[in-house]
DNA sequence: TTGCAAAAGGTTAGCGTTAACTCATATAAT
DNA sequence: ATTATATGAGTTAACGCTAACCTTTTGCAA
């Protein structure tokens, strides 16, 4: 059994069947005209040699990848593989393929990842969770043909939307009502950077204000959306400031961080110290006590984002949006 | 300012430029003979036009894609992310796009997978813990170019491995040596489905024959790589197997489906019943008690992975093998 | 018998690049 | 002054496929 070096081309399968390449598009198509009898020898010839269609010729006249892109902070957050579950099964029924890029929290690299893109190697681009600012993330997706942006607003002609239902860093200040109604009197709250992380925290503290609850700058902080970045930042948070009797984290993965943090500094949960997640990912559940968090159903973002590129990739440029539900789950850490 | 509807050309710059295109060719990859004046015109005019090579047009010609595929399980499974971001880190860096082929552990999606892949999108593939038959992989990656393998041994010219240290299977063996020397005299085992799984199975129960650990086949059991089927079947054995006094789980994911199992069932860990993971996933040393099990690097397993299959991609066909080391990570799970 | 349409398939051209070759000019060596 | 050589380009022909148009054959109503 010899490895076969040169693959079969469409003039292979052609002249090997006797018949015109363009009848061998037709069969492989399943479009145009032709007979049972010629369908049936062509496809035999197809198998004999195994002939596969070579993507980039296809491309280069069709124009069409039947490639899309996600674009993602971080792969290692179970918040974003969930969501790519979703979108990769959607987009594999559709006969699409999903190229990763992962811009592991650099907004440099989203940027380059972003350009590079453009090449004609994707008819579509799901964008999710974005560190870039508006001004920096608007050129780069202009030129796209099909966008999707997954907890990003957009202008409404540059692509469709899957949000939350609450606003963006409103969850926060949901959790801060709870925790006052549990009897929580001092409550921290450990922001994840991103472009608009200030207008949140001000939002944040500005309602609390309205509620008549404690404010105080330096309960807050901002952090990197990873556990390392919430046991880092809640460490130095909890020793300062020993008189916090809750904390909000911006998704589980910092809270679980935080939590760490706590216990290790002997606070018991929650009876010393509430924690609020954001996210509902699997490890929540799984921690002693398990963590309160937002449920959000991360596998359909995924398949109603996927859902919106595909219409745009298909030529549909109506801007939609999908508004997923995060209500809170109660646990035992608050 | 208006959207730019066709993207621009070689032809488009070298007309512009007042040049031919293999001028403007040349200038992008730095080859041939051109002089200053030429190529700071020539890059004035693609920055003007914005210009971006068409990718499929390119890999028509040269054959080269410069994407690789990564072949995985399952996405949502953190030993594979981390492994993934390894992959994708390194590729980054020389120049590469990876492609997703998740086969969320249907051996038919990744059959077809694999098949399609042929169609000349990559460059090579990285294959992660396949779910088939040596009988089913062997023809599917003998006609691709370049192909590295994790966690699964392959006749030596189709591609290079990496692998742990231990043979594959014989962790648990270990794990069972480690649970009886603590003390532990009925030791349960669930296995993960695999090609391979009953070969594996075997081999333990060898093993433990001739350590003369107690060996009862129907403390064993098989399950599929998840939390959700770790606590179902945790559950189940637990219930009809109340002597077992420790279990040994194939990863993380089942060991910690396990342990709620049985913390469900008011067995106390370690003091009733004992648990062995298998690839210390983030979730292992953050779930109370933190479970004992095996290190794993699992950024380097796939910066290797990907280290190996571009040795391939660039011509290198000499088979290279890559072991990681696997210890045991004691923790108070044991 | 003619006419005409549907059926079945063929021809031509071009998608945007690059490899391989060719050609002109300037400079250096004889 | 003449030949060699390097420099800085340009030309041509693919790569493998499909869109758009064109041709032939056959069946059948007028």
């Amino acid at each position: 059994m010899t490895r076969k070096l040169q693959k079969a081309t469409l003039a292979d399968v052609a002249r090997e069947a006797g018949v015109s390449m363009m009848t061998v598009s037709r069969v492989i198509h399943g479009t145009g005209r032709i007979s049972e009898d010629t369908r049936q020898h062509v496809r035999q010839i197809i198998e004999k040699l195994e002939y596969r269609p070579n993507r980039a010729a296809r491309t280069l006249v069709t124009k069409r990848t039947n490639m899309i892109a996600f674009v993602v902070p971080d792969i290692t957050n179970p918040y974003f593989t969930e969501i790519l579950q979703g979108v990769e099964e959607f987009f594999w029924r559709e006969g699409y393929n999903v190229m990763l890029a992962n811009s592991n929290e650099n907004p440099e690299r989203e940027k380059a990842l972003l350009d590079q893109l453009e090449s004609t190697m994707v008819d579509g681009v799901i964008v999710c969770a974005s560190r870039l600012s508006d001004d920096e993330l608007i050129p780069l997706i202009e030129k796209h043909a099909a966008i999707v942006t997954v907890n990003r607003n957009l202008p409404h002609h540059l692509g469709s939307v899957v949000t939350t239902l609450h606003p963006r860093g409103y969850r926060a200040v949901l959790a801060a009502k709870y925790l006052y109604e549990t009897g929580r009197r001092r409550i921290g709250y450990v922001n994840l950077v991103r472009s608009i992380s200030s207008v949140n925290l001000e939002m944040f503290m500005h309602e609390l204000e309205d509620l008549n609850i404690a404010v105080n700058p330096s309960w807050y902080a901002t952090c990197k959306p990873t556990w390392q970045a919430g046991y880092d930042t809640g460490k130095v948070l909890l020793a300062q400031h020993p008189e916090l009797d809750a904390v909000i984290a911006g998704n589980d993965l910092v809270a679980l961080g935080v939590m760490r943090a706590a216990v290790e500094q002997g606070l018991r949960i929650p009876q010393d110290l509430a924690i609020i997640g954001g996210d509902d990912i699997l490890m929540a559940s799984q921690v002693t006590p398990p963590l309160t968090t937002f449920r959000s159903d991360k596998y359909s973002i995924g398949t109603m984002a996927a859902e919106l590129l595909l219409r745009r990739v298909e030529g549909d440029l109506t801007y939609y949006e999908h508004h997923y539900d995060d209500v809170l789950i109660i646990r035992e850490s608050t």
